[in-house]
RNA sequence: CGGAGCGUAGCGCAGUGGAAGCGCGCUUGGUUUGGGACCAAGAGGUCGCCGGUUCAAAUCCGGCCGCUCCGACCA
């Protein structure tokens, strides 16, 4: 591990990513290109993260299952957008046992097929409806460009997929799950989101109408955090998935799917993140608080207190993820500055000094306010402070994303923010909906549409490119 | 996949044709411990890979691979 400072946010947002993700161990490059290793300390995230959002998903009435990993190439043929937007970035198997395959096989970019495939066999009647199924599983998608946690080759996530009898009922189910997504964000992982509509163009392949969940990162750029699609009856026609209905009439029934994948990782390091390194929100933190006990080595009373009273304050913790990082050969220092690097919300420093008081120091690592604090109150404050990091961070990024969200009058103004090689933030501006406005202004500004809100009022106003009466506003930005 | 940059010890780097180095980290011993401690002795290298030029290549030439950044494509 380098000594060496890690590079300001302010001066290379990329370079201090890259060294975030790798000198707070959370996952390493693998050797082959556009793969990584993820490791202990940020699996250890991904695991807190599949359980907040798994109990959500029971909390909604999903079962988990789990599909083959290959997929015939022909399933991914049958519908044909889909087959359209994942073609170039399939990874496929053509050679198994040294001969060569009758028909190759697609290393999964995502399973509705193979779930199509299954759902024509599960569903026949509308009492089965609605089948409400999850899988947690890695899936491959050959990227060019790739970043830790952001864009990998392989990466993992989970995948809804639920079919219904109606399509209010697959809107509702969609919309649903946009929400549990929004919840999980906004109250786990402390990211504020901005949920809407995908516009045509950035829906995802094959689905009727796509939605998304967007914040903006500590660079001001946004990331799509998770998306939940209203698959129409598009992959219900292509696998035939039927039921008959009550009046013993068949149906095609309506699907959706939907999924967050460890990019929301990459989102969590760069909404919270800070020059001294992660910043994990503390429901989410494998490492609740650490203690560092302070003692010299060679004075065995000293030790033997200080170790007492760190396992004393350890018991009356119960519900706290605590590591007492108690490693004699390095200075406290160096072990406030690990961990700080490696974002635990809340450090406590316990010596000989404060022994003597009854006291204990407490450092937030969101603050960096010290704080001295008497042991019999730690049971009752550690929480209390945990939540309290947790509502700060959330707070803290809903502000800064507000002030870097603006509303611009013209087209050049429009064109004038999205100048340079940065991102100088969000632009809520009206847009007629059209697919050529939207490329024009992609081309032009490298800014997309990220979402159509939810959350708009409904005056009517100019689309800010071609100037046309439009209804919806839109979010404009930059984006991973 | 196009443009640019970079590959030398675990990390960061120096080394422009003639003995592979420095700082940090690592190991051992000792002294230390409240914001990245100190002393001493050690270990650690097919200089990204392959080929070429040369008496001699980390260094020059060609090809390839990887990483980073910028574009095109995407969770």
């Amino acid at each position: 591990m380098s000594n060496e400072k890690i590079t300001p946010r302010s001066q290379d947002f990329s370079a201090w990513y890259n060294e975030v993700v790798q000198r707070a161990e959370l996952a390493d490059y693998a050797p082959v290109r556009g793969c990584m290793v993820i490791r202990p300390y940020g699996y250890a995230l991904w695991e807190n993260v599949q359980k907040a959002l798994d109990t959500r998903f029971k909390a909604t009435g999903h079962k988990n299952a789990y599909f083959p990993l290959f997929i015939p190439m022909s399933f991914l043929q049958k519908e044909a957008q889909h087959v359209e937007g994942f073609s170039p970035e399939l990874a496929v198997v053509t050679h198994g046992g040294g001969e060569e395959l009758a028909e190759p096989l697609v290393v999964r970019p995502t399973s509705e097929t193979v779930i199509g495939y299954f759902f024509k066999q599960w569903i026949h009647s509308y009492r089965d409806l609605p089948l409400l199924i999850n899988q947690w599983a890695n899936v491959v998608r050959w990227e060019l460009r790739t970043r830790l946690f952001l864009r990998t080759m392989e990466f993992l996530w989970q995948e809804g997929h639920t079919a219904h009898a109606t399509e209010q009922e697959a809107e509702e189910e969609t919309l649903r799950m946009l929400g549990v997504y929004t919840d999980f964000a906004e109250n786990e992982a402390a990211m504020p989101v901005i949920p809407g509509r995908k516009s045509e163009s950035e829906k995802f392949a094959g689905a009727l109408r796509s939605y998304t969940i967007e914040a903006m990162m500590g660079d001001k750029r946004a990331l799509q955090s998770g998306t939940s699609h209203n698959l129409g009856q598009n992959f219900a026609k292509a696998f035939e998935i039927q039921y008959l209905d009550k009046r013993n009439k068949l149906q095609h029934c309506w699907t959706t799917s939907w999924g967050m994948s460890t990019r929301i990782i990459g989102g969590i390091i760069m909404t919270h993140g800070d020059d001294h390194g992660l910043i994990l929100p503390p429901r989410l933190a494998p490492v609740q608080l650490v203690i560092v006990p302070i003692y010299k080595s060679d004075n065995v009373d000293d030790k033997t207190k200080v170790m007492e009273t760190v396992e004393r304050i350890k018991r009356g913790l119960p519900n706290v993820r605590i590591e007492v990082d108690a490693r004699e050969e390095l200075s406290p220092g160096w072990r406030f500055n690990e961990w700080e690097l490696r974002g635990v919300p809340l450090r406590m420093e316990i010596g000989p000094k404060d022994l003597q008081k009854n006291q204990v120091v407490l450092a937030r690592r969101d603050t960096k306010e010290k704080a001295f604090v008497p042991q019999e109150q730690l049971a009752q404050k550690v929480p209390v402070l945990l939540d309290e990091i947790q509502k700060n961070l959330f707070e803290r990024a809903k502000k800064f994303r507000d002030e870097n969200t603006f509303e611009l009058g013209s087209y050049d103004e429009f064109k004038k923010f999205m100048e340079g090689e940065g991102s100088k933030g969000f632009v809520r501006a009206y847009w007629c909906g059209s697919r050529e406005c939207e490329a024009k202004i992609k081309e032009e500004t490298k800014a997309t549409a990220r979402c159509i809100p939810f959350d708009r009022d409904n005056k009517p106003g100019k689309c800010i490119h071609c100037g046309k009466d439009s209804k919806e506003k839109v979010i404009f930005a930059k984006a991973y």
